[in-house]
DNA sequence: TACGGTCTGTGCGACAACGCACGTTCCCCC
DNA sequence: GGGGGAACGTGCGTTGTCGCACAGACCGTA
């Protein structure tokens, strides 16, 4: 494809925000093995994920989306790289039309469907089950079965309680799902995490392989 | 617009169900003085709105994105007519790339916005601020200030109890934003709802006007 | 004018999540 | 090897929402 001389792969470390609410996004990023979460930041510093992004998306749709920019902030929840590309390069090759442009629609409509899920999520769902699905979705955007976090970054995540984040992962331990300690998080029991989580990881999930086959096969 | 010949204005009932989740999409519509609701059904029957679409919209957009469905269903919310449009022509024309992908291009992004505000609301704010926030809502696509709805109803779209409903909206009455009675509401003073809103509603209106400044503009 | 259904009001116990305040454990580094 | 800080654990009162049950109010129709 065109672009790919023009890819450049970067490190990107836990924390750094790529986007700022509102701001111009000079660059998009395609995350290797690295996962960016999408927030909101309240007016009153809370927040909440509204999606995240893996291997299987890119961040920065808003550049051929038209609006240039989102009230959103991106920010590295799990370290590690991504191919960046400068803006002016993605557009002309989203504005030719061609198979670049549709793989980039199909997966702002997974995107969509992440999104509207998170909505419900948060409406219907315990804290247990939102855990469950956030972790099945970081899961399957990384190369191991490991995630670096802490409890506290998974609350701010989940815009809930760090303590809402430690009952349930106490819960999930005792049941031998996953097994984690001081930021290291280790998922032991995948089927089980699966129906212990609600019907959204699942919703979310098969959208994303119908409309990514390609990239969700690995 | 070559595909102005080819629209067809249809009116819609309240309650009639556009497209339902998984379903294919013959057809799209962009609702005039109707309202549409995207919402998600969970397994167990409850539902949550994920997102409205009134004239400032379109109703199909997963037709041009690829996916060709969603998970989602699209229903009317409030009564009223909307220009039709056969799938295929609307395929068509976004692909020539021309000033009609720009724009629905466009809308996908505050439709995207309003997505994601509504998972931050679900997250943090109180029904009473949520339901402020979708009576304004309502009313930007709606030309008079009278909303056909009752608690029933906007309780299904919220994802929470009718008596839930019930109660804020009596608030607001008993402070003179609202008057109601029997499926009826009319907003008494705009200004004040907004105030008793949270910031959901301003991001989205915000996005909104920004993205689409000749259809807000009324 | 009486009736039946729809819509709204209200009360009450249950429960999940919150905010806060500590305590404990572990790891790193001086 | 002994602080110090980061990460996790726990308890407690408070609040918002839920689920349910039932009572009133309104309206069209027979």
């Amino acid at each position: 494809m065109r672009v790919f001389p023009h890819l450049e792969l970067v490190p990107l470390e836990l924390g750094r925000v790529l986007y700022e609410s509102g701001s111009r996004l000079q660059s998009v990023y395609f995350p290797t093995d690295s996962i960016v979460s999408l927030l909101y930041v309240m007016v009153d510093g809370g927040s909440a994920e509204i999606a995240m992004v893996g291997n299987e998306g890119m961040v920065g749709i808003a550049l051929f989306m038209g609006g240039e920019t989102t009230p959103n902030r991106a920010v590295v929840q799990s370290a590690g790289y991504a191919y960046k590309l400068r803006g002016p390069l993605l557009k002309d090759e989203f504005n030719r039309s061609g198979a670049m442009q549709h793989l980039l629609l199909r997966y702002t409509q997974a995107l969509l469907t992440q999104m509207a899920q998170t909505a419900v999520c948060n409406r219907h769902h315990t804290v247990h089950q939102q855990l469950c699905r956030w972790l099945l979705l970081s899961l399957d955007r990384l190369p191991t079965n490991n995630l670096h976090m802490t409890q506290e970054l998974i609350a701010n995540m989940l815009g809930v309680r760090r303590e809402g984040v430690t009952e349930a992962a106490g819960h999930l331990q005792s049941m031998g799902l996953i097994e984690y300690s001081r930021g290291r998080i280790t998922v032991l029991d995948r089927m089980k995490l699966e129906q212990a989580s609600c019907e959204c990881y699942r919703v979310v999930k098969r959208e994303t392989d119908r409309l990514l086959p390609d990239l969700t096969a690995t």
